[in-house]
This record gives structure tokens, C-alpha cells and sequence, in this order.
DNA sequence: GAACTCTTGTAAACACCGTTCACTGAAACC
DNA sequence: GGTTTCAGTGAACGGTGTTTACAAGAGTTC
């Protein structure tokens, strides 16, 4: 079972315990203290150490980012889990919620990934849960038909390919959706949606709405509503006819 | 005239320098690269010398943040008073694509400004403009009439403090506005504007949509006309009849 | 004009940073 | 057992923010 020599077994430890001590100077300390020295420090071992792991500093961030994007996935999962009802909107807003709550609870880990004008980000994590959850929404064929003519010619190209990027975030689940399902329509309102959240989240994470929100939830959650109105959802919100 | 004496010249064109100099490193080569020795450097003077001027790095750094609004401020207003259509409508798109364009030239500059998990922004120069336009746009009685039944009414505290900070904000340009015309409807559909403008230009900047975007400009003006449309805005786009 | 204070700069030092390099010692391999 | 592989060390280089003691010019007072 354990092919994995002493060696191999001791060093995957020390790369666990790499990336859970930078993990937990980004969360304590900020950004800036996420350094070499402080992480060989947090080990007991001295920093060129670390290039035995790391190529550079920028690699480890690289790495922290994506395991970052991991975690979050998990959690968005677990809350799409977590979720009961069978109902594709109460998974939505489930999600988003996620969202916002992990966005909130973790601001500097969404300030690198989300808010970095860095590299367009190793987005296999990242958006997988998104996007397989926005292509099963549109499949669901709960949202309004939105005419492909609604949407102005210019945009047709860039949508279609994000129709596909959809269409293969979802057949990795197993789902496959007739290409007319998901039409250019549902799939702008989709990234019209993606606007609206991710603003929102933002500009709470970053404090950054015009004046101060003494009461943010209610906000977030009129928000979702309006979007899941605009999108054309047509699901009953709190019923549980389904 | 010149009541300043010759050492307050001297210093005040020093500080001048400093705040160039700062502005060019980060533009140029990133947040990181904004050093107290690098700017020292560039003024031909020794690091320590900056701290007859700012406390700290930190404090140099914040003054960064107030000359970028400052900055940011007087183009969007160029932009405004260069729209000679005198409908209100058009000023609210020229500053809209004002603020895009500006956040995608100055990537640097509105990460730090806009996207920072840091203290909740001077944000004296950064509102001013954005706020007293929308409530210019209020004040036109071209917004359609939202009740005000259908906000939440746990929002209504916060839109009734955001209600103020409008009508302060609009009233240091001498305009007053009743204030039933100010609805809480008309106040809340400005802060989701908001929160699309701000999640369009973030997303944009930082290259996280969910997919490769080509064209993102009239995807952009695309959102512009949905939310001036969603917010209820009567005037009709392209005609000049005012 | 001399004596004085205030201001703006300096050089040296401290502790920290990323990174390179020559090296050691133990694990793994033949 | 001899050899190779490799995680780790210590010293060094040039960079950073910041503090300290000190110099020298500008402005002020007598």
C-alpha cells in the first residue's frame, strides 16, 4: 500500500506543513507576512530550505492560491450539499451565500485571489463549482427563455465560448445539455449574474460601498433575489412543491 | 503674493517629487515596488531623509491612495463636463466608461485604491463624483418612481443614512433636492448600480470572468443600458430631443 | 553680525527580506 | 560497501523599513 519511501513520505510532510504555515501567515499576518523566512522559521528549518520545494517565493504564492481555490471549492460544495431541497434556486442561493460568507470570514485569501492583477488565475479550482452549478441551473429549464436577439451581435462570439467552457464544466459531472438548452440569452444573464455577485462580495470584503452598511446580509440576499428575478428564474422561492 | 518663505518652497516641491516619484514606481513596476529607498533613489537623497515628510511607509503609501482618487476624481469630471448633451442620461454613461477606462489604464492604482482589505478609504475624493451624480440623476425626476414598499424594510435605516450622504454630497454644488423625490426605491436602485458598475470593471481588470473575454467594451455598454434600464431611466438614448 | 533654534539632510546601524552557493550528512540504490 | 541523490545548513549579497546620532544650512533674535 505505502509505495512511498521514507524520504518521499517525510517530504510530502514537509510541503503539507509549508503550505499550512504560509496559509496561516497570510490569514494572521497579511499578505506581505507571507515570507520565506517566516514560514522556514514557523518549521524550524532555515529559508533556502524552502527552495528544495518552491522555485521561487511567487511559485509558493502561486501554490497558496490554488490551494486557496481548493479550500473554497469544498466549502462551496459542501454547502451545495449541505442543501436539501432539491430545488435549483435554493442551490443557488445557497452557493452564493457561501460565497459571501467565505469571501467575509477570509479577506485576505479573496484579496490575492479575486482582487490581484496578477496571472487569469489557475481557474480549474476556482470556477469549476460555479459554473457546473450556473450550467445546471440554465439545463434545469427553470430560467425564463431569454431571446439570443436580446443580446447585441458583438458579444455572440465571446458567449459561445463560454457556452462551451459550460458545457464541459457540466459533462465532467456526467450531464450533457442539448445545445439549444442553453442559449446565448440564459448564458449572458449568467455572467450578468457573476457581475452582480461578485460585486457585491467585493465591495463588502473591501469596505468599499459608498457609505456605511450597518445591515450588509439583507442586502446581499435582496440582491440575489433581484438577480434570480432577472435571470428569469421561475421557481417558487419558499414553497416546496417540486 | 508668495507669503511662503524659501525653505517652505523647497520643502513643498520636495513633497511634490515624492509623490511623482511614488506614482511612477507604481505605476511602472507594481504595489511592491513602491520603496521608501527607491523613491530616495529617484530624488538623488537618502531613504531616511523621507521621514522628515511621511511617518512611515505606510502613511506615504496612504497619501498615494488620496492623490490616485484625486486624480481619478478630476478625470471622471473632465469626462462629464466634456458631454455637451446636457442629458443627464449621457453624463451618467460618459462617467461610467470614465471609470472603466481609467481602472483598465491604471490597473495598479485601482487595485490599490479599490481593492485593498485595508482602512475604509479617504474617501472625501474617491465618492464625490460618482455620489453627486447620482444624485443629479435622482433629482431629474427621469428615474421612474420606485415605491418604496419594495425595498426590504430592514434596509431602510442604511438607505435612509446613504440618503443623506446624497443630499450632502449634491447640495456642496448648490443643488437641493426635496426630499421625497429621493426615494428610498430611486436610493437603493443607485447602490446596485453600483455594485455592477464597480463588479464589471473589478472583474474586468483582475481577469476574473469565467472565461477569455475578446470584446469586453460593448459587453460593457451592454450592462450600462440593462442597468440604466433596470434603474428605470426614461430618456431615450440617441436623440437629442431635451 | 553673532548666537541661537529649527529644519532638512546625512551616515551608520539593526533586523528583516529573497536568493545563490558551496557544503554536509543521511537516505536510497546498485 | 561504494555511490548517488537530496533535504538541509551557513555564509554571503544586495535589497528593504526604521532609528539614531550628527552635520550644516535657513530663519530668527539680540
Amino acid at each position: 500500500m505505502t509505495e512511498a519511501t521514507r524520504r518521499e513520505r517525510l517530504r510530502a510532510e514537509t510541503e503539507r506543513e509549508i503550505r499550512q504555515a504560509a496559509r496561516a501567515l497570510l490569514v494572521e499576518r497579511g499578505r506581505d507576512a507571507v515570507t520565506l523566512r517566516a514560514i522556514a522559521r514557523e518549521l524550524g528549518i532555515t529559508a533556502p530550505a524552502l527552495y528544495r520545494y518552491y522555485d521561487s517565493h511567487e511559485a509558493l504564492l502561486r501554490q497558496l492560491c490554488d490551494d486557496i481555490c481548493a479550500d473554497m471549492a469544498t466549502e462551496l460544495y459542501a454547502s451545495l450539499a449541505a442543501d436539501t431541497s432539491g430545488q435549483v434556486g435554493c442551490q443557488v442561493r445557497a452557493v452564493c451565500r457561501s460565497f459571501r460568507r467565505w469571501a467575509l470570514a477570509h479577506p485576505q485569501e479573496f484579496a490575492l485571489v479575486f482582487a490581484s492583477p496578477r496571472d487569469p488565475l489557475g481557474a480549474d479550482q476556482f470556477g469549476s463549482v460555479f459554473l457546473s452549478l450556473a450550467g445546471r441551473l440554465i439545463a434545469s429549464n427553470l430560467v425564463a427563455n431569454h431571446a439570443d436577439d436580446e443580446v447585441p451581435e458583438v458579444l455572440h462570439e465571446d458567449l459561445v465560448r463560454f457556452q462551451q467552457v459550460l458545457m464541459d464544466a457540466v459533462s465532467v459531472h456526467g450531464v450533457t445539455i442539448e445545445n439549444d438548452v442553453l442559449n446565448l440569452g440564459k448564458i449572458y444573464h449568467v455572467v450578468q449574474s457573476w457581475v452582480r455577485l461578485y460585486g457585491h462580495v467585493a465591495l463588502e470584503v473591501f469596505g468599499r460601498f459608498p457609505f456605511a452598511v450597518s445591515n450588509p446580509e439583507p442586502m446581499f440576499d435582496s440582491m440575489l433575489d433581484q438577480m434570480l428575478t432577472d435571470i428569469g428564474f421561475q421557481e417558487t422561492p419558499d414553497s416546496s412543491g417540486g
